[in-house]
DNA sequence: CTATTTGTTTATCC
DNA sequence: AGGATAAACAAATA
């Protein structure tokens, strides 16, 4: 689940922690998540450290302990982060648990694992987390970036190529579509099939649709407004704000769809 | 029992 | 070489 705005709210859990000292570390490291974790001391080498800061880009998350910890989490499918109290009980998936001074704990948990841990131990920030694409809902993220990014991919279908993290970092399924349908392109078209005009109106929307997700989401996971796509796709037989017609909801390069035909007329 | 899942990586084909 | 596509990953839920 864990898009751009959900991933952002989850550093928001852990941020209140900031200044903490960790003083104890637990990790199931048999776990799939920790499967790029090469440090044998891990998670023990964070023992004694001070969380300093919370970093976003894209889908991907960074914590920093003490100037040289750097510890990734990517949310995968189903990751999600807790900041726990000693009264807390729901140990389930809790795969990655720091324990801070004060009775509190960092959690990560993940039951399906498709998420990733990493670490590195050095002043310069590693390669995984300062090689990343800037983000969207900054000024770095120019019509002609993105016009170009397309140009260069002209037989992709628009839904698929939205998906693209290199591309499009922080996009997921739900935004993709709630995108399409705001510019009323079909999930299926080809980019090559995009004019200018439409792919001015698809840069608007995409920057939209992530000043709007991190305003809702990311600030206390409010429920979206119903005038968005995002209450209505998940419905069998959900109805199109927009037409009132059904939407439909269809497999595109592996990812379920849904969008609205009458209404997702640029084909 | 079967089908489905809001993500990424890898293999394979073009 | 680089892009397009499908499968794999794992486990819960319907």
């Amino acid at each position: 689940m864990p898009e751009l705005a959900e991933v952002e709210y989850f550093k928001r859990v852990w941020e209140p922690a900031e200044g903490s000292k960790v003083i104890g570390a637990s990790a199931n490291l048999d776990k799939r998540i920790f499967r790029d974790i090469d440090n044998d001391e891990f998670p023990n080498c964070l023992i004694g450290t001070h969380f300093e800061q919370s970093l976003r880009s894209g889908k991907q998350l960074c914590f920093l302990f003490s100037s040289t910890h750097w510890l990734g989490l990517h949310m995968g499918m189903t990751g999600r982060l807790k900041l726990s109290d000693d009264r807390s009980e729901d140990f389930k998936y809790d795969y990655l648990t720091l324990f801070l001074e004060g009775h509190r704990r960092l959690v990560f948990q993940d039951p399906r694992l498709f998420g990733k841990v990493l670490y590195h131990n050095s002043r310069k920030a590693p390669k995984w987390w300062s090689c990343l694409p800037g983000e969207l809902t900054s000024d770095s993220f120019t019509y002609e970036q993105m016009d170009a990014y397309l140009s260069r991919r002209p037989k992709s279908v628009i839904k698929s190529l939205l998906l693209d993290q290199g591309g499009f970092p922080g996009i997921g399924n739900w935004m993709a579509d709630e995108i399409l349908w705001r510019s009323r392109i079909a999930p299926f078209v080809r980019v090559g099939d995009i004019g200018t005009q439409k792919r001015k109106e698809l840069f608007q929307k995409i920057k939209e649709v992530c000043f709007d997700a991190l305003a809702v989401i990311a600030d206390g996971w409010k429920r979206p407004p119903n005038e968005w796509l995002f209450n209505h796709r998940w419905k069998d037989k959900g109805i199109c704000p927009k037409t009132n017609k059904e939407l439909v909801r269809e497999k595109i390069g592996g990812r379920t769809a849904c969008w609205s035909p009458t209404w997702q007329t640029y084909r």
